[in-house]
DNA sequence: CGTTTTTGCACTATCGATTGTGCAAAAAAA
DNA sequence: TTTTTTTGCACAATCGATAGTGCAAAAACG
């Protein structure tokens, strides 16, 4: 590291010892073999750049070789534990390949979205993975615009292959699950089991509104107006939502599907308002896992999505370049209450 | 988007306006003022670039420039909602500023901080904040190296300016109030209050023992051998280290204080094999904060670091670039159990 | 109408790396 | 020794953008 200001080139190196540019280069990218240039020279040539602490120049590799080393993920937020815990697969995926990953989030919005995609591809990003899209017709009309191979994850796209979770086999089980634990109910309207959180205009959020619909016809429950809340995913609307149903029904009701991790965010806020004994005939269950979630003061049922296999998915797709946007499902996982899993990323967390 | 296969570029443009390359920058940079440029020829070469999709290349345009448009932050982990919500400032603040936010994570690795770091100023990041460096003195000798600004957030770098949390002031003051709950004690073993998780060598942990053992005695109760259980971050050893200490114990010692949240994960990972009563006898705080984990079944005293201040105050050291490595502290807030706030990003979570 | 000034743009070098090509010197073959 | 082959490397073009410079044509001026 005798470096006095900026940082060494190949120039520098080659000054330094004697050598061409072009031999250089090839020392230490590694082409030296095929371009015959001797072991001795190679040598010369890495103790001077390690002296001089050189790494190359990726921006000037990238624009040669129209290839960045760069790839991409849109997510919606970093703060929730399922985005994050994807962000620290997708990480591992990328690192393991030699690929340096660039993460963004575009909270949901889909102006924001197609911004953050066009700052990419100025990047030259090699691959996208996107998960949680709000637009995936636009994402694939602007990424097939400019050759970008991209994946979806989380929600189908119709123009690139998708993985994503079981949505309705995961819900259909917390649902009946849900169910099955409601005390004895009467015909009130607060002792039905309400859903609440997402949008219908998501994939994910519908699918699972579908099987809640479904699971409740079939044990003999048939939806009545107002049992599903699709209010987004935002926390303050949740806890609004959840507010007005319980003014509504004069109480909890007797089940509560909650629909994401944020909307849960939201409901706990009105919940603190509440004594201890007010969630005692009420069972509770949540898409998504988070293990502090998993032991709150009322048990809890989850679904834990399975986050590193989307994205070790995902990373085999895009690897593999399928041409149709074929459809990859990960079944999640139905999770008792007061189970805690740690990421396996965590262990030196 | 009239494109057939690769990306246009200023020489597409050019050829399909009739105008010259270095006029067709000039015209989609901005820089066409000051060239002299006519309004009528940059009107034409916007709708053309408009058409075609054109977007700059930034590795060609970072080349040329000297700057990249990316800064990076380095995190331990990503799955982790005090370092989660730290990307979430830091990366609307980088796009306040137009830059481009790059976040890895390095898992509390020295060596994968530096590798990481290298890979960054391959990339030509413009400036790097390090948060819960591992080594700062070596991340310090690196980014000099290469002539890199940097910022180190939530310990204190010798060699660069920092923002941290007043770590001492925080525990100070969940020390006294866990004390000030705890039931009246004996003096048997298990009526003191034990501090687990993080280690000595990190200075953040350090000040937080420092300030448990100090409020301890100061309250009359000095420590005794092994009420410090400096076991790291890791869940697991967490997990193994309360197993140890409750056997030891004969139960859970009257009050605990958990230094990080990875830490109370893997002691969750134990307390969900005890008898909710088991809890009744113990008072329990966390230093950092969670909003399920603010809702446990046990009441849990929580420290709630602001890092969206600490992301601010370190983007706007970064800005004015002091000589001398000031160190900024940000007072935490002691959040009482059971209180709920959600990340002002999560607005559409 | 000739001269000066201004306008509007094209030309060209440059950033740091990679890669196709060419050419001496050394080694091998004849 | 001469010819052929191989070795080891240098040279120069290139990726896409930016910025310094120069030069015609138009406009302003006398």
């Amino acid at each position: 590291m005798t470096n006095q200001d900026r940082k060494a080139t190949i120039y520098d190196i080659a000054k330094l010892s004697g050598a061409s540019p072009s031999t250089v280069s090839a020392a230490l990218s590694g082409s030296w073999k095929s371009r015959r240039i001797s072991e001795a020279t190679v040598e010369t040539i890495r103790r001077i750049a390690n002296e001089q602490g050189y790494s190359p120049n990726m921006q000037a590799r990238g624009l040669r070789q129209a290839r960045s080393g760069l790839v991409g993920m849109i997510i919606p937020l970093h703060d929730n534990r399922y985005f994050s815990s994807m962000s620290q697969s997708f990480e591992a995926e990328a690192r393991a390949r030699g690929h340096m990953p660039v993460i963004a989030s575009a909270m949901r919005d889909p102006k924001e979205e197609l911004r953050i995609i066009e700052t990419l591809i100025s990047y030259a990003v090699e691959s996208l993975f996107i998960a949680g899209a709000a637009d995936p017709e636009a994402i694939t009309r602007q990424c097939r615009a400019a050759g970008l191979r991209h994946v979806f994850v989380d929600l189908p796209g119709k123009g690139a292959p998708s993985v994503i979770s079981d949505n309705y086999g995961g819900a259909a089980g917390l649902t009946r699950q849900l169910l099955s634990e409601m005390k004895p109910r009467g015909s009130t309207a607060r002792d039905r089991l309400y859903f609440l959180g997402g949008v219908a205009t998501d994939h994910g959020s519908q699918r699972r509104m579908e099987a809640f619909a479904d699971i409740c016809v079939e044990a003999g429950h048939p939806l009545s107006e107002g049992q599903i809340i699709g209010c987004g995913y935002s926390p303050k609307r949740a806890m609004q939502e959840i507010a007005a149903l319980m003014d509504r029904l004069g109480g909890l009701p007797s089940g509560l599907f909650i629909n994401s991790l944020t909307a849960f965010e939201g409901v706990l806020g009105h919940f603190v308002t509440l004594p201890p004994q007010a969630f005692e005939q009420s069972v509770i269950g949540c898409y998504d896992y988070d293990p502090f979630a998993a032991y709150l003061q009322f048990p809890v049922h989850m679904v834990r999505q399975d986050s590193h296999r989307l994205i070790e998915q995902a990373y085999r797709l895009m690897d593999e370049a399928p041409q149709d946007p074929v459809v990859i499902e990960v079944a999640p996982q139905l999770i008792p209450p007061r189970t805690i899993y740690s990421s396996p990323f965590s262990e030196r967390g």
